[in-house]
DNA sequence: ATCCTACGATGGACTTCGTCCAAGTCAAGA
DNA sequence: TCTTGACTTGGACGAAGTCCATCGTAGGAT
């Protein structure tokens, strides 16, 4: 993430202190923020940044492909910034923690042609579920 | 499905027109339909029925194992009666069209043991993308 | 350094999806 | 048939997210 605020200047960003505070909250590893805790984290440092900037910048960064979505079951989405190094995810049934995975096989492949329904399959998505230590 | 409503009459439950048409609306192959769906489709048999039952219902349904909840990103729920056939799930990145699909490696053991974060890891769920062929 | 203006920020209304509750209804056992 | 507690209902409520009219300002132009 370190780069990123260049990335943006390069792409014809305006740099706005709302965007730079946003992009400095989504910084580290297995960071997996829902958009409220973002604002939340961002209001720190700058107490009059509105929700809608961050809905807004969050969805931007998401369009380019900065930042992820992460899906959860029946909960807030979670944004990852981590984009660049392809990953998967483990989530605890119990807290909600999320760590970031690199599962080894291959696992379009392990889809057979004939359960394709013709589809281009482009991309896969996997998620582990478990107890994490603590509330094992 | 077929047997449905003779299992939760096994489990106790009281049998209600109500009960008795979700059931009905959630039968067949590849069925993975929101809520307001089911509610549009049980109505048409059963016009007096309230969203409060239909949620009712399919939450009672999830929670004793009959229906999956399949979650999708930033959409709504969607409802799955094949729960008894261990399965995942090929998307279409345009329509939405749901597959249910069966991969054949070993997702789990995929994980290795220096990624797993001593997690106690149970399952893991698998969502592929691409286009199907009426959107490619 | 100052000006301009289009792009971005703001807050509040609005939408969607889902939960909760008090009151009324009815399935099924006695 | 009667009784009763489980089930249903509509509407209020809540959480997450979108939209919009208006205001503010980053950054290029002068
Ligand atoms: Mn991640
Ligand atoms: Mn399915
Ligand atoms: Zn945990
Ligand atoms: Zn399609």
């Amino acid at each position: 993430m370190s780069d990123l605020l260049g990335r943006l200047r390069g792409r014809g960003w305006r740099m706005t202190s709302q965007r730079r505070v946003v992009a400095e909250v989504l910084d580290g590893d297995h960071v997996h923020l829902t958009a409220d805790e973002v604002h939340l984290r961002a209001a720190a440092r700058l107490p009059e940044i509105s929700r809608a900037t961050v809905y807004n910048t969050l969805g931007e960064l998401v369009a380019l492909g900065e930042v992820l979505e992460v899906s959860t079951v029946g909960r807030a989405k979670r944004y990852d910034p981590n984009a660049r190094n392809p990953h998967q995810h483990l989530v605890c049934s119990g807290c909600g923690t999320v760590r970031d995975v690199h599962p080894v096989g291959n696992a379009i492949g392990d889809l057979p042609e004939e359960e394709r329904f013709g589809f281009a399959v482009g991309s896969v998505e996997i998620t582990y579920r478990g107890l994490c230590p603590g509330c094992a």
